[in-house]
DNA sequence: ACATAATCAGATTTATTTATCTGATTAAAA
DNA sequence: TTTTAATCAGATAAATAAATCTGATTATGT
C-alpha cells in the first residue's frame, strides 16, 4: 500500500535521480539501473520508455545504448516525474474519499489537506535535481545497506 | 489510485463520520449506510466489522440491528480509524519509496515530508468526532449533489 | 411459533496494479 | 559481416485490492 504515489511511480522517481546522479556518465541502461535501485530490470524499463514519451527521458537503441536525462538536471524537477506518471489529479482529490468536495462543501478536513496537499506540491516543484544532487549521491550509495 | 488511504479506509472514515452525525439514533444497518454513502453494501459491511473486531464500533444482530460507534463521539478521532485499517506505518514510510530511508540516510525530500507526515498525522489526530459534527452533516447531507 | 431482517464468517469473483515474457528492431563492437 | 547487447511494443502472468456471494446465526416483531 503506497502513500501518495503509485509504486511505478516512486520508481520512476528513483530512476531519475539515478540518471541525475550518473549524469556525466551521460547513458545508463536498464538492467544497471534496476541492479543499483534493486527494481525489477523489465519493470523500470517499462517506466522509462513511458518517461522518454513524456518527453522526461531519451534513449539509444543498440548495444552500449540506454537511458539518459533530455533535459540538463537544473531544469527538471520531481513534479514532472510524478506528473507524467501519476497525474496531477491526486492532490486534487479529496483525502477522504468524498466526491465534489470542495470549499463550498468540504469534508471535515478539507481545509487542512488543501494545504497540506499543496505543500506537497511544492515540495514537489521548488527544487531541481541539481539542487538534490549531493543527497542524491549519498543516498544511492547507501542502498542495499543493512542499516543506516 | 488513492493518495494516502486506501478505498477501504476512505470508506471507513466516512461511514464513521455517518455513525457520528447518527449518534442520537443509536443504530444504522449497513443497507442504510451503503445507500447514504454510494458505497457498496458488502463492503462497507464487512469493513464495519473489522471496526467492531478493533473496537470503534459495536454491534447489534438480528432484525433491527446495526451497528453504533461504541464510545461517545467526543472521544474518537479520524487516526484510530486509519490505524485500525491501514495501520500507522503508512506515515513512516519513504515516500519516494526508498528502504532505510532516515534522517541519517535521506532521500531528497525527507526532511520535508517527514513535516508533511507529521502534520497529517496532526489533522486525524487534534479534533475529535464531535469538533467535526457541523461540516460532517452538512457534507453528508450534500452527497450524490450534481453540483455543490 | 414463525417470518423477517440484520450481523457475521469465509469463500469467491472481479478489477487493478505490479511484474514478467516474447519477439522485433536497432546499433555498436568483435 | 556477424555477434552481442540494448530499446521497444505488446501480450501475458502474478499479486494485491476491491467487491460480491453463500450460508449460518441471531434477534425482533407479527
Amino acid at each position: 500500500m503506497s502513500i501518495i504515489f503509485s509504486k511505478k511511480c516512486e520508481y520512476g522517481i528513483q530512476a531519475i535521480l539515478f540518471l541525475s546522479a550518473e549524469v556525466e556518465s551521460q547513458i545508463c541502461s536498464a538492467d544497471e539501473i534496476s541492479k543499483k535501485l534493486l527494481i525489477p530490470k523489465e519493470f523500470v524499463s517499462k517506466i522509462l520508455q513511458e518517461l522518454t514519451t513524456s518527453g522526461i527521458v531519451d534513449s539509444k537503441k543498440g548495444k552500449s545504448g540506454g537511458f539518459f536525462l533530455s533535459k540538463p538536471i537544473s531544469e527538471i524537477r520531481l513534479i514532472d516525474v510524478v506528473t507524467a506518471i501519476d497525474g496531477f489529479d491526486i492532490f486534487n482529490k479529496c483525502v477522504l474519499g468524498f466526491s465534489n468536495c470542495s470549499s463550498d462543501s468540504p469534508c471535515p478536513v478539507h481545509n487542512t489537506w488543501a494545504k497540506l496537499s499543496k505543500e506537497t506540491v511544492q515540495m514537489l516543484s521548488e527544487a531541481t535535481l541539481d539542487e538534490f544532487l549531493e543527497t542524491t549521491k549519498r543516498k544511492l550509495s547507501s542502498i542495499g545497506d543493512v542499516k543506516n
